[in-house]
DNA sequence: GTCTATATAGCGATAGAC
DNA sequence: GTCTATCGCTATATAGAC
């Protein structure tokens, strides 16, 4: 095996072994196991555990971030955008949301990890990745308001609001709930109940009787 | 200090400490140093580092975990529940939350770690509590159903939705917004808004035009 | 009840043969 | 490019003095 193919190797490796011990407790012993080599050959390929971690942060994290958010480059999104079919648009986030999660649990460990350990990946991610949804979204939901078609809250609050549904569920089937026994339902399901909570509960009409700043 | 107020100091040191850093993370040494006291202090008071962390999450997620939840024995919320005054419980209900995962981070990135590194006490987290929650809002949720006031979705749905909500936004706030750059709201405010998103989202009237499920 | 000193094992990382 | 052998260090845990 080339010198390439080999670091390659060892970082797809990592990826699966960090993702499931964290930094702290993955030991370059085990990543050398799962990867059926010697630790030796580790640290030809990488000066030390740390720069081993960094790389496959920044591998997953920095390079194949865009590819973990569906909101960009995704035609049926943009062209339901563009004739304002929030329904469409929401389920569509959703649904696209919720597939990549299931289908990359890894990088969902990866993130929370380097969030509670506290590893500055994870202030990348934010800056980066989250701030480029809020604005994306926040953006069509202004001009949705402009439209008269959505009640006026704060745009953010609403990504928020969305962003929690998705990612607390997928939480949920990835750490908690993984039997589902709190709730058993296929992505489909839950990513049209999403959107049309969410979507009810910003659109112009059928209010609640009294706001909760109208009261005493 | 006797015996059983060094074993409380000792655990009150160990919260703050496997909170920052999780099991993996912390050493018995830094235990030892936040709490002012030898190492060999904690093995007199436990076996082995894994029965502290036993004892921690013990204390905080199955004893203290009751109080971590405010929908048992608050007068208010039920005086709100009984006469279906929704807007007021779900306010109650997230205006709480938000409260407690604010005073006690720790408790959240706790469970956060014990889920992460696979230990059982998250597993007693969702059998017990999160089990406990989703019956007990999920009836309540039913039974305004009944009474023709929420849609029909499945109410399990309906609180996955609003504790993502909760819980994701919390989860911003101690984890990777730390400094609201993505959003900056009080609690007091998120509450408001996700009570009043949420609720216009199940409650009957104001559909969005076409339902996903009728469409091509 | 608390300490210092120490045992033992496993960690990240390196040396050097092939 | 890969291995075995090993270094230096730190981890958990214990022994025994005070």
């Amino acid at each position: 095996m080339t010198g390439d193919e080999r670091r390659e190797q060892i970082i797809r490796t990592a990826v699966e072994v960090f993702s499931k011990h964290g930094f702290s407790g993955t030991t370059t012993k085990r990543v050398a196991e799962a990867a059926g080599i010697s630790e030796a050959i580790i640290f030809r390929h990488f000066a030390s555990k740390d720069e081993l971690y960094e790389a496959i942060l920044h591998n997953k994290v920095c390079e194949g971030g865009d590819k973990q958010f569906p909101w960009m480059g995704n035609e049926p999104l943009e062209l339901a955008m563009q004739r304002g079919d929030d329904l469409e648009v929401f389920y569509l986030l959703a649904a696209e949301a919720l597939k990549k999660h299931e289908s990359d649990s890894n990088f969902m460990r990866l993130i929370f990890y380097a969030a509670l350990e506290d590893n500055e990946a994870s202030e990348h991610f934010v800056n980066q990745l989250m701030e480029g949804l809020y604005r994306f979204l926040g953006d069509y939901i202004e001009r949705r308001q402009k439209d008269g078609a959505m009640r006026n809250v704060n745009p953010r609050i609403v990504v928020r609001s969305f962003m929690g549904m998705l990612i607390h569920h997928s939480l949920n089937n990835i750490l908690w709930d993984k039997n589902r026994k709190l709730l058993d339902i296929s992505n489909e399901e839950a990513a049209k109940n999403f959107a049309e909570i969410l979507l009810r509960g910003v659109l112009v009409g059928g209010e609640p009787d009294t706001a909760i700043n109208e009261r005493s």
